[in-house]
DNA sequence: GTCTATAAAGCGATAGAC
DNA sequence: GTCTATCGCTTTATAGAC
């Protein structure tokens, strides 16, 4: 078979969802993928290798389901609603959804010690965090990006902190899903209405 | 000497923030102690028990700083600031603090993996939302408990997320307090003003 | 209690047959 | 391309002297 190669991958991100990206063993991989470590050794170089490809592999394998209908509507609505699938699309039960936020928490964990993941973070990380501020910046009326951007950054970062709890077992998916949806809702009313609410607190 | 242990114990915490809790070495650890590998070993009896008696430290450790005046008075006032002291203390960039930071992120992040982990975490992290939302409690009127606890949870979720990214090294310290700061202003507003702020909006 | 020396195990990586 | 067998380093853990 050609795709010996594919079929290895998924393996790594079975078992990196089961063990974590630093418990990944090369013999574990080799029987979860049904071959021989060698065989793992002749596709990809050495377990560096390995573990670039599968997160390589994992990214690529989120964005389809992350980017959907980009170039769409930009009316407040439907940014509104993008912006809240694209943040809850990462706290759900589905293994291949569990199985890339595992990764991404590894990964994120890995960086406090790595200054190689460092790097590949950094850039994705930013990247989502932008995102995140268009869809803010189209939702509402127009507003200095240092606001968007902070905003981003808190739901981003909360994010991370909920996703954590969840694949930990000590928050459940809807739980965490339920959290998040009313801190988008708190984000975008303060967004949407910058002043009239310090009206109310004094009036 | 006697405390011997409590040298080791030190080691180890800076060992973990170094390495992380997996990079930890029973050689580089027994060499920043200044001691034997061996001694570890007699101290500890193996891997596990240290990793369990250094986590315990450290927790301990913390309490210390984060728990100040807990029967003072209960006041609005100064239950907001002490709401903001206690969720703006693991964002500091001291070598304590960071040392204790660092070893609760690598706690959370083993604990996908581990699940003997998990239930230090469960207590810890369940006490932990108990506080804060007690402090939210304090600082407007009486709302249903679940309201607070949501808040808290959004809260120290918020700050678990930012605090892995300034361990990281992409966010600046400065930065995630000030993001922490205005988390806590709009979640204490929004606790305080149940109602008003939907009669705004729709008025 | 503390050390030096060493056993035992785990794991990444390679050799070489098919 | 794929396997079996094995090497060699790293790391945990123990034995035994002081």
């Amino acid at each position: 078979m050609r795709d010996r190669r594919r079929t290895i991958l998924e393996a790594a991100a079975r078992v990196i969802a089961r063990r974590g990206v630093r418990g990944l063993r090369m013999e574990e991989l080799a029987a979860e993928a049904g071959v021989s470590k060698a065989l793992v050794y002749y596709h990809f170089e050495d377990r560096a290798g390995l573990l670039r490809s599968t997160l390589g592999f994992i990214g690529t394998r989120a964005e389809r389901f992350t980017r959907r209908d980009p170039p769409g509507p930009r009316d407040p609505a439907s940014s509104r609603r993008e912006l809240e699938r694209r943040l809850l699309l990462e706290l759900q039960d589905l293994p291949e959804v569990r199985e890339n936020s595992t990764a991404w928490g590894e990964l994120r964990a890995g960086a406090v010690f790595d200054p190689e993941l460092r790097e590949e973070l950094a850039r994705a990380g930013a990247g989502w965090v932008r995102e995140v501020a268009d869809l803010l910046g189209r939702v509402g009326p127009p507003l200095p990006d240092a606001d968007l951007v902070a905003a981003a950054e808190r739901l981003t970062a909360l994010l991370e902190g909920l996703s954590t709890r969840w694949l930990i077992g000590i928050l459940p998916v809807g739980h965490a899903r339920e959290l998040m949806r009313e801190a988008i809702a708190a984000e975008v009313r303060r967004l949407d209405l910058p002043d009239r609410r310090t009206v109310c607190v004094t009036g």
